[in-house]
DNA sequence: CCTCGATGTGGACGCTGTGCCCATATAAAC
DNA sequence: GTTTATATGGGCACAGCGTCCACATCGAGG
């Protein structure tokens, strides 16, 4: 992570949305290198060459910037497979997301925004309205869906079942008492379709 | 939170345990009070009277003294009920959960000591050793207890389950995209243990 | 009673980062 | 070409960190 790449540039107007560019392509490179520990708006200012005043004209805090700079350079593909089978939906779901976390420096670093958006407000915002949300929106979705297809149960909680599934693997994330690992993500959607009681017909 | 609570003192050495004592207390208060964000060294060295240089010598970090501090004030009672119906007791201390962390300002801590022990070690540390992984523990040895009554069944996977209810719980605390209400505990419990599948035969 | 080691205290140092304020330069819009 | 918008450089006071040193005082051993 050398300081100063951006050689030096003069002052006056620049396109805004080059600026901005820079800006999070500086900042991505950063939080991956770094995590949020070293990320400031100065050492952002530095790599980048843009001034610390601009920063702070456009992203309230470095949370806002982070997490701005974080979802552009990942942009992953925001999409859920509907193949009629709920139970392989969400595990091919999950076990997806559980190898974007632990494969890649990605996991750490969606973990610090997490941790920093609980003291960081515009971060809070910004990872619900542009992360959280529309990923929670389409499980949701695909389990209502599952629901009025006969395959789960009628009065099923869609809600509360994407806490159990993602929030379990988040759990893991942040207080990392036991591994994150596939198997773990295929036991949750095991223990949460058939349910903990003992089998007494055992399905196909 | 009135600084300097502590009058004046001179120089010289106290004993030990009742600096420490003074420390964690005035620590306790300002983080109940404030939370992580106005949580510093600075700080709570002229609420204590104590020198920033012994708070630098016994803790590594502040995050570490909050979270001791933490566990000093609140010091909850470590205790599982097993009255040998599973649901119940996983009901029971599910609740209890969910209401300390909506009830108290101890929600807010939690979080934000979760928070902060992603970008620092010792915390994280302090907070699986003497938090997450003894109450983890009980609730592991609840199912275990259940699954060797028969209650559930053999193959169950009880350190996923608690992360199934309680890291549903977290998540909830930590990414508040939902509510988190008691009405959401029984939910996870019900829906965990019966299992998602369209009730064939419904039991009582 | 006295000396000495252990340990808390006051105070200061440089460093980094923040958030804000200018004046200035220059690109884009009219 | 004139005007307007906006990026830039630089400086300011402030907070907190982490560390250092000299000094005061307590407690234990002689």
């Amino acid at each position: 992570m050398t300081e100063q790449q951006t050689p030096r540039r003069g002052r006056g107007r620049r396109p805004a949305d080059e600026v901005r560019g820079e800006v999070l392509a500086a900042a991505g490179d950063l939080l991956l290198a770094e995590g949020m520990a070293g990320f400031t708006f100065e050492r952002v200012s530095a790599i980048s060459g843009a001034s610390r005043t601009t920063l702070h004209k456009w992203w309230p805090s470095r949370g806002a910037l982070a997490a701005e700079a974080y979802f552009r350079t990942v942009e992953s593909t925001l999409a859920f497979p509907d193949t009629g089978d709920i139970a392989a939906d969400l595990t091919e779901q999950l076990l997806a997301f559980v190898r974007l976390v632990t494969g890649t420096t990605a996991g750490r670093v969606i973990a610090e925004l997490i941790g920093s958006s609980q003291t960081d407000p515009e971060l809070a915002a910004a990872y619900r309205e542009h992360y959280s949300a529309p990923r929670r929106a389409l499980a949701v979705a695909a389990v209502e869906a599952a629901r009025d297809r006969g395959q789960v149960r009628v009065d099923v909680d869609a809600e509360a079942v994407v806490d159990q599934l993602w929030g379990a693997c988040y759990h893991r994330l942040l207080i990392p008492d036991q591994p994150l690992t596939e198997a773990f993500a295929r036991t949750l959607v095991d223990q949460l379709v058939h349910g903990l009681r003992t089998r007494e017909i055992t399905p196909s």
